[in-house]
This record gives C-alpha cells, sequence and structure tokens, in this order.
DNA sequence: AAACCAATGCAATAAAGTTGCACCTAACTA
DNA sequence: TAGTTAGGTGCAACTTTATTGCATTGGTTT
C-alpha cells in the first residue's frame, strides 16, 4: 500500500505515513495548519519538515493560491514536477479549499528569449461547486 | 501625466503618486519590501494601504509567485482584473525578480461543473534571460 | 476660522514560516 | 547482545511578512 515510500527512496516513518495518508484521503491541497489542526498529537515543525521532504522527493508538490499560506497536494503518479507534470489548481475563496484540477495541464509556452522554466504555478480562483449556490 | 487617479476615480496623494511612479518606472511586479527599502521615507503601513487601495481601483494586481511575499505590478491600460485581462508572470528563483509576460495571456478554460472563475494567477518560475549565464 | 474626512505615520500585533537543540528510536557494528 | 550512530521528532524560540488601532496631519467644505 503505502511502497510509495520505496519508490521514492525515503525511509518510512510514523509521521510520514500519516501526513501521507492525510493527503491520500482529502485529495485536495492542504496547508500546514490546516493538517496540523487534525493530526494534533503531531507537531508542527515535524509536519512542516515532513512535507518539505515530501517537495524534495517530489511525492508532493507546493501550490501558492493566495490564501496566505502554502498548499501541498500528492503528486500523480510518474510525476517529476517538471511543468509538463504539473496541472492547474482551483481556489474556491469562499471555503478556501484549493483543488487539483487534473485534466488542465500546463501548457507549453514559448517565453522571451533567455528564459529557463522549471516550475509553474497555476491557479484560477472564485466559487466551487459547492459554495456556487 | 499622472491622470491616471481621475480615471480611476481616486484622491491624488504623494503617497499614491510616488508608489504609482515608482511602479510604472520599473516595469515589474514588486514587493511592498522591495518598494518600501527605496521609499525609505514613506512608511510601510502607508506604502500597504496604498496597493491595497490599487488594487481595489485596478489600477494594480497582485501575484503570488511563491517568493514568500506578495509582488504588485500596473496593470494595462483597459485592465478590469478579469482573467482575460491578465497574464502569466515568470518568477525568477536567481535574482528574484517577477515579470509580467504581457504576450502571454491566461487562456480560457473549461472549469468543472458548478465552478466559477473570478480571478487568475499564473506563474512560471525558472532563471530569466540575466540569471541564466 | 471651524469642522470634517480621508490619508498618513507610528507602534503594536497577528499569522505563517523556519530553525536550534535535545531527545528518542531504529538500524548498524563489533 | 551491547554500544554506536544517524536520522527523525518534539519543543520552544525566533524571523519575516502581513495587518490593524489609534493619534496626527492636511486639505476641503461650510
Amino acid at each position: 500500500m503505502t511502497d510509495i515510500f520505496k519508490i521514492k527512496e525515503l525511509a518510512s516513518t510514523p509521521v510520514r505515513v500519516l501526513v501521507y495518508e492525510y493527503l491520500n484521503e482529502h485529495q485536495k491541497a492542504l496547508s500546514l495548519k490546516y493538517i496540523e489542526s487534525d493530526l494534533y498529537d503531531l507537531d508542527r515543525s515535524s509536519i512542516f519538515r515532513t512535507l518539505k521532504t515530501f517537495v524534495d522527493h517530489k511525492i508532493v508538490h507546493t501550490i501558492h493560491d493566495g490564501s496566505g499560506s502554502v498548499k501541498y497536494a500528492l503528486c500523480q503518479e510518474g510525476c517529476n514536477c517538471d511543468p509538463s507534470d504539473l496541472h492547474f489548481h482551483f481556489y474556491c475563496t469562499t471555503c478556501e479549499a484549493t483543488y487539483c484540477l487534473l485534466d488542465l495541464p500546463v501548457p507549453s509556452v514559448s517565453l522571451p528569449t533567455g528564459f529557463v522554466i522549471s516550475q509553474a504555478n497555476m491557479v484560477l480562483s472564485g466559487l466551487c461547486n459547492n459554495c456556487n449556490s
């Protein structure tokens, strides 16, 4: 089940398993604060460092959605966190949830001469289907 | 020259003029910290509130580039800050500059049912032409 | 000139992110 | 098996960025 750690060459530890499973259950991009409030028996800095490690090992990607806090979401299988592996996100300004729009990949764009792209952060925002009454 | 304030129906004040001219000279997206360090005789909160006012009046738009601080850039003439008015940005991870890629408009995408878009934050990152040696 | 209202500056606070350090635990070695 | 080591974890402190309360200023209106 969680042989993700073997694949990503990372030691399996209690905190890592819990954080991974938590992200996996939610299938949304979550903030440290949000995760922390649910996994309240874990320390904030432990979760923080775990997420950082996950980013380094390309287990999760970060999203800067303008909410004021960084969100973290599980990568898709085979993701190498290159722009072409990534997708758009949607941030709901009402419920503050951030969705991965897996169907919307980052388009390849032609940049000005000399610019080299390595990351992409695509966020659309507005109202999600739950909040759009 | 700076009849932008008349157009946007906003009182012209010393701080507003200085901040506007500063942004206009640079033609990049700048952080509060950056602006503050150059306009050192102005108070941080005054600049902060001025930028907020500019955002409200659609004189500037914000960019969340993952640098840790919000960047502000002047809008184009006629901009209404709708997604279709906006463009991609490029954040250089070396010099930390954020460029407006005016030639790259935000694409219109088809969202899942019930999602309504009102804003867009498109940021590519990597090395800019100055830092790409 | 008095009154008013918005803008400004100063200072304090909130919120998010980050780090130092000590302890613990699990894996390795002799 | 006991000792050693390295990395992971928790606690607390701290940095940075964002934000707000409040008193003062300055310009406009009556």
